[in-house]
RNA sequence: GCCGAAGUGGCGGAAUCGGCAGACGCGGCGGAUUCAAAAUCCGUUGCCCGCGAGGGCGUGAGGGUUCGAUUCCCUCCUUCGGCACCA
């Protein structure tokens, strides 16, 4: 052995390896007539100042073992990659320093893609494309375009967590305590115009087409998010005045056993029903509730707080009065922000009722009996028998609020309703760094102003005009200061901008900008035709790869990302534009990679492990099998080092093993079955996402391969195939030295025999009352009286049966081989 | 509080149409190689008792079904994730 073995030497390897891909424009998309398809997608990244994680790999080459895999199976493939790049960090970055969003994030970009190249990721990089690219802020313009003209897209006065010191709206996470999050500044509730998505009115849609996908608990999360639930509105009247009260309610059974009412604070008729004596208290209350975020008052508010407002309303049916409160636990934003409260049914009214002393009354009885609820404890939520209720009574729950609902509406009282948790969609941010929505007003100017920019002036947003198609894109304007502070966005310090003239008359552009949501709503589509100067995509294009096959990203999208895309398509699937109802088929969510102390991987916690780091130690090849070893590929899972260096030396095994490779010769018969079961196991774990055991199976190859005197070549490119969509650079180098010319990405997928897969003799565990006493090999299809003479003579079974009656004798072949003695 | 997922060696994890628990990897121990070390290779490694042969115990806890349970059923505990007064 004094020949000099070659080492592997991935430092050498993989750079050699991306340039050639990248020269030979190895893994740009092309649609082969005849062929399956196979689109696979991650969900891109934000392309942060502080580049990749270890975090962002995993999904990643989870995907690109899937697509290796899917081209050696002779099936096109789309795997593209971009960039999510408009964003909060961006742009403060820009007020600390005063760098342009857009370079911050074309240096941010070029890390991440430098990064994401040095992993031998197999994206179509001829198809990348960014948020910010004017030519794709056209087209998601466009698409609101498409909203706003099916009136899908409204202004409203919403409420909003407004800091006057920040100068910005805050998202509800970001408000601790009525105050900033950062800074601790107070923050407010002040209804602010928005743009609004009406996402509500597809509510029934975005839950129930969710039933055909290949999704995983993440489907019930958007159920439970839409949060539809029937029942019906009921007009209660004012006692001594004409307006009604319009309450929502899923127990309309239970009308009769209403005892009083609460509006919402924010409820529009509570300043007119706030009697003389009871004003001041009111009003006292509503400002309290007003300076609360949502989050105070839902969290905080264990117990229940509330205000009487003088006033009366008046039972639809008995005609009874019923006192009138407003509670904070009442929302404005639900329902018609006003409940007809039930004590004796519904646990929040029962906790009111006791904590204000209001009479409780059951209306629904467990046994049919009736009983006096003053004396309860809980409320009684269930479903049971209605007493005390008129025409209602005796009849169960369910038949009951039937009943009701029928009287309501043949009485003109009330009308069946169905209600959605889901609320429109707030849709504008007071910022810069984001999509200008394209939309402007008439101005009115104050007698003698000739010019709004430097006179008084009314600017109409009640009746907004959309640009044409053929104006877009609205580009954002140059700033020298991007400092947030207007509640009417950053964008109105950009006067030459905003203020424009049309046929001599004045308009003023909309200053609010798009959520960072906006972009990744439709992204999955432009990778389509992302260079189509005409058109969002061509239908050639659509048609060639969609939909989504398979998408993987963090659970941490579950519900927002992913509600948002597939309102967007089904709104773009209404308009004509898409054919398919649902964009993606099949949905995983990679789970998180901790870091090795087993806490969240944070700057702060100093355990963030740098995929640089990883590469420049071991290689790509290693950080990718190893994060694919690591366990399922949904599972929560720490950080090993010592786990990366166990991977390295199974592929410094491999390369030695097969590097060495010689002849034609046949392997041995159980090397053959081996490699056999191999091929067959990798290819089915990889179907099945399973690539952890994948790789398992791999590592015991090569403990056997690796004690040959020499692995003969058929085999070792078997082996090499099989191990590529994992470690495409080492395999595409032993791929070469075993004499291909071709790379690896399009070679296809070995094939195996499936009598090698299956042993002929088997050996099955023999008991004794369950307990394992012996083994004993034996055909695979061995009859139990096969297996009883094979251990006729078994001393270690004999010993345990000697002297005893059998009782049951158990037999399942291949498996086991149990006597019951007794 | 509600919903969901999960609890298996020192660690990451395998194995669930109920059938040999702990594959594979890390770590540990012993050895080979080396002047020595690193690297590599070989052996060994769930826990307890035993010199040994061997035996007992073991998949969060407790019950149940079964010849047989990590796997199925009931009760409970813990961890993680999501939701949070939605009438």
């Amino acid at each position: 052995m004094s020949s000099e073995r070659s080492k592997y030497d991935p430092s050498a390897i993989e750079p050699k390896w991306q340039a050639r891909w990248e020269e030979g424009r190895t893994f740009e998309a092309r649609r082969h007539p005849g062929r399956p398809k196979k689109y696979i997608l991650d969900m891109f990244p934000y392309p942060s100042g502080s580049g990749l994680h270890v975090g962002h790999p995993e999904g990643y080459t989870a995907t690109d073992i899937i697509a290796r895999y899917s081209r050696n199976k002779g099936i096109d493939v789309l795997h593209p990659m971009g960039w999510d790049s408009f964003g909060l960090p961006a742009e403060q970055y820009a007020i600390k320093t005063g760098t342009h969003p857009a370079v911050t994030t074309g240096h941010n970009i070029a890390t991440f893609k430098r990064q994401l190249k040095s992993l031998g990721f197999s994206y179509d990089w001829s198809r990348e494309l960014a948020t910010t690219d004017l030519e794709y802020v056209r087209w998601t313009q466009w698409i609101f375009l498409q909203m706003f003209r099916r009136g899908l897209a409204y202004q409203a006065e919403i409420p909003v967590n407004w800091c006057p010191e920040l100068g910005t709206t805050l998202a509800n996470e970001e408000v601790v305590d009525g105050k900033s999050e950062v800074g601790g500044h107070p923050v407010v509730r002040t209804p602010l115009r928005q743009w609004t998505l009406k996402i509500t009115a597809y509510a029934d849609r975005l839950a129930s087409e969710l039933e055909g996908l290949d999704w995983p608990e993440t489907k019930k999360k958007q159920v439970d998010w839409i949060g539809r639930s029937e029942g019906a509105e009921v007009d209660f009247g004012i006692a001594d005045r004409p307006e009604k009260i319009r309450i929502f309610t899923t127990r309309p059974d239970t009308l009769f056993g209403a005892t009083y009412m609460v509006l919402a604070p924010e409820h529009a008729l509570v300043e007119s029903l706030a009697t003389p004596a009871q004003r001041e208290a009111v009003l006292a209350y509503r400002a309290e509730v007003a300076g609360k975020s949502d989050m105070d008052r839902t969290a905080l508010a264990k117990k229940k707080t509330g205000v009487f407002t003088g006033s009366y309303a008046v039972h639809p049916l008995s005609g009874a009065e019923l006192p009138i409160w407003i509670a904070d636990f009442v929302l404005g934003g639900y329902g018609t922000g006003a409940i007809m409260s039930v004590p004796g049914h519904d646990e929040r009214d029962f906790e009111f009722a006791r904590e204000f002393g209001l009479p409780i009354v059951e209306v629904v009885s467990p046994d049919g009996g009736l009983h006096d609820a003053m004396t309860w404890s809980e409320a009684f939520a269930d479903d049971g028998v209605s007493v005390r209720s008129s025409f209602l009574d005796g009849k169960k729950t369910a038949e009951a609020k039937a009943a009701m609902i029928d009287h309501l509406e043949r009485e003109g009282l009330g009308v069946r309703k169905v209600q959605y948790k889901l609320r429109d969609w707030v849709f504008s941010r007071q910022r810069y760094w984001g999509e200008p929505i394209p939309i402007y007003f008439p101005v009115e100017l104050a007698e003698g102003v000739v010019d709004p920019r430097h006179g008084a002036h009314t600017i109409r947003f009640d009746r907004p005009i959309a640009l044409e198609d053929s104006e877009l894109p609205l580009r954002l304007p140059d700033l020298e200061d991007f400092r947030p502070g207007d509640p009417a966005g950053a964008l109105v310090k950009a006067l030459d901008w905003r203020f424009f003239q049309k046929d001599g008359r004045w308009f003023a552009r909309e200053t609010n900008t798009m959520p960072q949501w906006a972009g990744s709503c439709w992204y999955y589509l432009r990778f389509l035709d992302p260079k189509n100067q005409e058109q969002i995509f061509s239908q050639q294009a659509y048609d060639a790869w969609m939909p989504v096959d398979l998408y993987v990203g963090g659970s941490e999208h579950a519900v927002l990302h992913l509600l948002y895309a597939r309102f967007w398509h089904k709104v773009l699937y209404d308009a004509g534009v898409v054919k398919h109802p649902e964009p993606f088929i099949k949905l995983v969510h990679q789970g998180m990679i901790l870091g090795e102390n087993n806490e969240k991987m944070s700057k702060s916690r100093g355990n963030v492990v740098n995929p640089d780091d990883v590469v420049k130690q071991h290689g790509a090849d290693s950080l990718r099998v190893y994060e694919m070893f690591m366990g399922p590929l949904e599972a929560v899972k720490p950080w090993q080092t010592n786990g990366v260096v166990g991977v390295r030396r199974f592929l410094d095994r491999v390369w030695n093993a097969l590097s060495a490779a010689e002849g034609e010769g046949p392997l041995d018969d159980e090397s053959n079955r081996l490699l056999h079961k191999t091929i067959k196991k990798v290819g089915e774990d990889i179907e099945a996402l399973r690539l952890n055991t994948a790789i398992s199976a791999m590592m015991i190859l090569v403990n056997r391969l690796g004690d040959l005197d020499v692995v003969p070549v058929p085999a070792a490119k078997a082996f090499t195939m099989i191990l590529s969509p994992f470690a495409p650079h080492l395999c595409e180098e032993l791929w070469e030295r075993l004499g291909e010319k071709e790379s690896l990405a399009y070679a296809p997928w070995p094939s195996f025999d499936p009598a090698l897969t299956v042993d002929d003799e088997v050996e099955i565990a023999v008991q004794v009352n369950g307990k394992v006493r012996s083994r004993v090999k034996l055909r695979r299809d061995a009859t139990e009286a096969d297996a009883r003479a094979a251990v006729a003579s078994d001393e270690a079974v004999l010993q345990h049966t000697r002297g005893k009656t059998e009782k049951k004798v158990i037999y399942v072949p291949g498996r086991i081989l149990n006597f019951i003695v007794g």
